[in-house]
DNA sequence: GTCTATATTTCGATAGAC
DNA sequence: GTCTATCGAAATATAGAC
């Protein structure tokens, strides 16, 4: 199960700088967030670090990797009966305790529109794979009679995921506003207009 | 009614590098859009260009109050009986026709969310005026029996703000989706449950 | 694996002539 | 009002020693 020493080391130092990393982007912004000062509070040079990751902007793409490897298994480990809607809410909520996670993703993906940024095709398949998950989940909502059904499920999906995108900007302009609670106001949007009883 | 010579060239010139900074921004992207690039298609030097600007940030903000101030002209020429609602999903429509303006948009707004950026002050201030005049559409709808109740007006228009935003990322990363066509969908969602008869 | 040192580039801004 | 020339800062990336 233990990989050869040396290879090992360089997968723990990897996953060390990766946390290093979101704690000063968390800490000090993304402005800041060059690799001298990323090298900095993990105790390596520039160059010592981009040993490990080669670019910049791989280095970045690779933080938020980890960060939704970490998202998924807590929404995976929770209790079955957990729709995909609520662990996106939590995932939120939990998101707006680290504010220099979500600057790093807003002002990331608005570079990697650009089709040759190296983190393009991170978040174009990121973005599919999230909206294919969310469709499902709607789908089987719709087929239990609790979400609307004259809506599509892939635009709903696309709805959700632009909402809490957008929702990401506005907060980071405006910390007091609730982000979890603007996007359960369009959930509550997406159920069926006559109140379903319960079970 | 005329200006003085010598300042009303100014102000022409002025109106001419905005159109121009657009121009290039639409066509190269905001990633090329240095002052050096945006005076070349102008034809101006890099310090003739600051010399109207004093520094990038005010150029790129001023492009963006120019484009408002177009589009809030626009809408209201428009016939009276146009909703807020429409002329948003019209002025997405228009938007969808020049990428480098998104993108202008998306980029600039991203790194405005840092509290000391130039820009912060006036993507806030564009927020907070735009929500209001969304709201109150909201409220008069509900009044008029055409939006549903149940949901606060104020939030109704963070969501479509928040999901016009979102929605130029996701058109940026894939031009192929129709921004006003999920714009339209979510303001489907909030009209009332029960279809009104018109008139 | 990690460092020092540096190459290279690019950019925004300013000074000063015309 | 516009240009030339240049400054100064910062960043990424690379070369090569240890």
């Amino acid at each position: 199960m233990a990989r050869r020493g040396a290879y090992a080391k360089g997968v723990a130092k990897r996953e060390e700088i990766l946390t290093a990393a979101l704690e000063v982007i968390a800490r000090e912004g993304y402005g800041r967030a060059s690799v001298r000062e990323l090298a900095d509070s993990v105790g390596l040079s520039q160059a010592g670090l981009l040993h490990y990751f080669g670019t910049k902007e791989e280095l970045f793409a690779a933080v938020l990797r980890k960060r939704d490897e970490t998202d998924l298994a807590r929404v995976e480990a929770g209790t079955a009966d957990v729709s995909a809607f609520e662990g996106f809410r939590q995932t939120i909520g939990r998101n707006a305790d680290v504010p220099g996670l979500i600057q790093l993703y807003v002002r990331l993906s608005a570079e990697a529109t650009d089709p040759a940024h190296p983190a393009h095709a991170f978040f174009t398949e990121r973005t599919r794979t999230f909206r294919e998950f969310v469709a499902g989940d709607i789908r089987r909502m719709q087929a239990d009679g609790t979400a609307r059904t004259d809506i599509d499920a892939d635009q709903a999906a696309m709805l959700i995921l632009a909402s809490a995108d957008g929702l990401q900007v506005q907060w980071l302009m405006d910390p007091t506003i609730d982000m979890a609670e603007h996007v359960a106001v369009l959930l509550r949007l997406l159920e069926p207009p006559t109140t379903p009883a319960d079970a």
